[in-house]
DNA sequence: CGTTAGCACTCTTTTAGATAGAGTGCTAGT
DNA sequence: ACTAGCACTCTATCTAAAAGAGTGCTAACG
């Protein structure tokens, strides 16, 4: 095990303004709030007063805490599923809890270093990618998804041309070492095979070595200064790379454990598990949400219908992006009902996401 | 559309000898049997005797039928979930409608060639087998299950080495005029780029054009004969050829529509479902499953717990394998409850691999 | 002898009512 | 400001009863 990572948890605060706002959210219903959340999480039962009370660290007698429970229902921060059962939290509920009540409590040592094992042996990428999918769901018993990290950032090795019929050309081009990947593309002319070896032989020797992004942005300026050059060998070759490489990066994901989710009875519902295995297997809806977790930094929560997708209204998804050489290029998290330990998923994911992102780091 | 597909259904009969031992079981007892299998995959409800007798076809009191019926009960085709049920089809009722009761109607040309169409623009082999799968889901509104085609018998169209750290060598080859793949082998000594290179020239000039399994084995042969010939560079070729080739091929499936599978109610127990969704996701034990489809040509069916495989018991599989150029490479089916539409499923899954198998055919 | 009508019986499903339990809201008292 | 007490509401559980469906058996019929 070479590097440990620092814990940093960023955690986005939608609701700071309202503890501010709200002047009779004092400290004991705050403290209240969180043993409800607490309470709830860990039972699944709605929870109410005389459970509470009974609660050792809260000396109150259950009709007092009625009264702030009332208060709390008048925030929306608790509900009540009928008139003579216990409160549940609300998503603002849960948000509140985790922007401001929450300790999280980071991974031990010894828990790092044994995640990190899980890292070392893989040998290539989609490996790396796999593992720790499987790891998220594994210790979290959720569902655990990775996207796969953006290709820009890759570094091109090698790129190669293979004729196949008519116009239409195989590019085969190694980033990053030993991730294959393949592409068609159809050219203006029909080349010879020996026409597409000096085409390869041209751009390995000029862009080896250097990140798609860099080598896109190359190949367009060159094609639009030498327009008109004498060397047509070079324009076909560079003309070829844009084709190949303009094409928009495939986005993808890995799942794994997405069964787990048919232990919780809050998922139960039939209908709503199979909205969310669709969306699973459609995928762009997935990819769309877990993007929009690739712009900022640190851990980033949504709880239920937070994340603006249906199929996702009772569940939360705990992510955090994951860098390679401080460049972001993927994310990865965790998917479970919106009751799950928090405290303990997201120093996790964290934890993970640094890890991910040094296994990926070329030496 | 070019080709059109003759039909045969060879359906396994294991109960044949059965036929002929109960002699009681004559034509009107057979055809109540029909009647009531129809009836049960109709509607999912024990059907009784009454329901029967006032089908229009059978002018027999709910009296005499109850006789009938108990005889097939003791004869173990069908079965009363409790004394004032009606009767429901056991796995070897299920058997034998199928085998020997069962009158498949072909698919229209028009179908057919609708069929056909999903498959027209298809590129790769990927895509053929995707589209496959998807198509078996939808018209079914079950699931769709496609093996890959077996490697051995692709093509050789090209093989490149890269080094990479160490001794390390990426290998990757182009079969099937477009199919490129890729491994990592680790060699016994480390190799210059410009070796490796020599070393892929030699075997594209030798090997390309070849299928994999004539390649395997001729590599295999050379190693033994040229033992210790002179020209090292070509033992190495060989070499690094036979360490790609003899990692057995990974079996693959793609998979589609399994949350079509979520709205059976006679799957809707939530122990089972997972076991079946957990079946898809770990991938060997399915793959064992349809393995066993590639020896037997023509439509092959599984019912609840013949596949011997738990996690179907609640379920049926209609297969059938496919062939490119009369050789057997890969298995396609659906995978829905006991209780379907066998007369339609069958015929249908027959057409498809008999669609896909041409569509994979090089021309 | 095969077929049928009749009938008692069994088992599930539905309905209803009664009861217990949990928790609340409100009020009055400390 | 807190608490004790109480009436009230709603759910969950249990019981009993009734309805419905289907069977098995027996005896009668052509």
């Amino acid at each position: 095990m070479d590097k440990l990572v620092v814990l940093m948890y960023v955690v986005k605060c939608k609701f700071g303004e309202k503890v501010e706002k709200n002047l009779d959210l004092n400290e004991r219903s705050l403290h209240l709030l969180k043993m409800l959340v607490e309470r709830y999480i860990q039972d699944g039962q709605p929870v109410g007063s005389r459970a509470l009370s009974k609660n050792t660290a809260i000396k109150l007698s259950p009709a007092t805490i009625r009264n702030v429970m009332a208060d709390l229902e008048d925030l929306g921060l608790i509900h009540s599923p009928h008139t003579s059962a216990g409160r549940v939290p609300t998503v603002s509920g849960y948000r509140f809890f985790i922007d401001s009540l929450l300790k999280v409590k980071p991974l031990e040592l010894k828990e790092v270093s044994q995640l990190q094992t899980e890292f070392n042996e893989a040998e290539n990428t989609s490996d790396v990618v796999n593992r720790a999918s499987k790891v998220l769901s594994e210790v979290t018993k959720m569902a655990g998804v990775v996207t796969l990290p953006r290709r820009e950032v890759l570094c091109l090795r090698h790129i190669e041309f293979l004729p196949l019929s008519n116009t239409r050309v195989l590019v085969i081009f190694v980033t990053n070492e030993q991730e294959v990947h393949n592409r068609i593309i159809h050219t203006s002319k029909k080349f010879t095979e020996a026409e597409l070896i000096q085409a390869a032989n041209y751009l390995n020797s000029v862009y080896s070595g250097r990140s798609l992004a860099s080598v896109r942005e190359s190949v367009f300026n060159e094609l639009q200064q030498h327009q008109q050059q004498v060397n047509q060998g070079m324009i076909d070759a560079v003309n070829m790379a844009q084709m190949a490489f303009k094409q928009p990066p495939e986005e993808d994901y890995v799942l794994s454990g997405e069964t787990n989710l048919m232990g919780f009875n809050e998922l139960s519902d039939m209908g709503q598990l199979k909205n969310l295995f669709d969306a699973f297997s459609q995928k762009q809806g997935v990819i769309h949400l877990l993007d929009q977790c690739l712009v900022a930094d640190g851990v980033q929560i949504f709880i239920g219908e937070e994340s603006g997708y249906q199929a996702f209204d009772q569940c939360s998804l705990v992510t955090s992006s994951y860098s390679i050489n401080d460049e972001t290029v993927g994310v990865l998290g965790v998917i479970g009902p919106t009751r799950m330990a928090y405290e303990k998923v997201i120093p996790f994911v964290d934890v993970t996401a640094k890890l991910l992102g040094s296994a990926l780091n070329p030496k």
